[in-house]
DNA sequence: CGCCATTTTTACGGAAACGTAATAACCCGT
DNA sequence: ACGGGTTATTACGTTTCCGTAAAAATGGCG
């Protein structure tokens, strides 16, 4: 089997519970229903009681904090590797972020007491739910530092690849002002780093969509923190 | 019982373990020994394996990311209320944050192997630790979203006010080198934001010391953050 | 094929913080 | 009371990003 249809055949589960024993992974998919992501939907709502969560087969989740000031800011997001809605298991009795759908794709939805009974068997798919909240604790981290820490066009980078490997697509299709809501930045701010990255020859783009062309001169431009996430992510979904 | 002997007693225990049933708390002690918090240890060391978990009870530890650039930025604060080393049940094989005292005191110092076995027995302490790990996320989440849109000043508001909570004294003893770390910025913009606060008049300092004088106007000028992740934590806290 | 709403790009003054580094204040120990 | 090292403060030019808003371009639809 190559490469290239290993990664085929990956996306054809969320791969947290294609990590699972058969046994358990089949109860899995039965106790859930496929579910559409349809851009910009809000699948998780801030200060709602979290009724679902969603394991992603394709397509991207976007963890966002809304401010009062005002500004909109992405936190974590999640694809294929992960999942959205570990508050449940977590004995919350509800979560501050808001969860929007960045990439169109589909996800395994299953209900809230299904997902708890699951995590209390005490099983794999609790080890698995477990490894990956604490690699999301690290990705949420790390953003906290980068937030502080770095400009605009290393982080535009950083967004850029990260958004790429969950969508495994060349282009990323969505607004400059939807980007600058992800980034909390301004749209003209955002604007200004496209075009940087673009004269440095790594993306190009035109209305709706950026497109990377020189993956590895993008991944020189961002900042530590892409390199850093992934070796995290890695790390929790091998055994 | 007045409300005063009611906080003095609560910082007799870590409120985490307080909060389990007699002999699962009992327990938890005898599994564990008292640790003494020293000003700048290093209790928990990034990308090292964590052999100990703490639970404080009376002072506080900052988890501190260092990126490669140089800065070294706080993404989150524990105290009494939580513990430290959540990783260590997250079966992560390591974290990537260092965990510095802040705030002199002792702790409850538990080996992983004690942790991971309480952990599994699926009992109060799993829940409890759970839950924590969950408002810990808030935490770090709000901290992501508030280094990208809140100014110096508003910040180091907010950073004051929950160290006071967790070290429970009017003045908090530190350089402003150090409050430069912790808030990824300059001595000189933390000396700047001192100012301007104690010119508000709600805070005074000298040298290694501030003091909160007022409160109330400190809370004022302080972002939302601080709000939201003392709500966080009283619910998680709260059976 | 041209209109129109959406999206992108440009513009400009200003605020916040940075890098660097020199100077001043403070306090401990002798 | 006097050093001397640590800590705080001030200084200055520079960069990055913001707020606001106007101008330009893009592309779908009639």
């Amino acid at each position: 089997m190559t490469q290239e249809s290993e990664r085929a055949a990956a996306r054809e589960d969320n791969a947290l519970l294609a990590a699972l024993p058969t046994r358990e992974r089949n109860d899995a998919h039965r106790a859930s229903q496929l579910f559409t992501l349809n851009f910009g939907a809000r699948i998780l709502e801030a200060g709602a009681r979290t009724q679902h969560a969603y394991f992603p087969i394709q397509g991207v989740v976007s963890l966002v904090r809304t401010l009062r000031s005002g500004p909109t800011v992405e936190v974590g997001v999640v694809g294929n590797e992960g999942m959205v809605g570990v508050d449940i298991f977590m004995g919350a009795p509800a979560q501050l972020n808001d969860a929007i759908v960045q990439g169109e794709g589909s996800a395994w939805q299953m209900s809230a007491e299904h997902l708890v009974a699951r995590f209390q068997r005490n099983g794999e798919m609790q080890r698995q739910l477990l490894r990956f909240t604490n690699a999301f604790i690290t990705q949420v981290s790390q953003t906290a530092a980068c937030n502080r820490a770095h400009g605009m066009e290393a982080r535009l980078a950083r967004w850029l690849l990260m958004m790429q490997d969950r969508v495994a697509a060349p282009q990323i299709r969505m607004t400059q002002q939807f980007l600058a809501h992800m980034l909390g930045a301004r749209t003209a701010s955002v604007n200004e780093a496209v075009q940087k990255l673009e004269a440095a020859g790594v993306i190009g783009h035109r209305r709706q969509e950026i497109s990377i062309v020189d993956r590895a001169g993008l991944e020189a431009m961002a900042c530590e923190c892409y390199a850093i996430v992934c070796r995290v992510y890695e790390q929790a979904i091998l055994n």
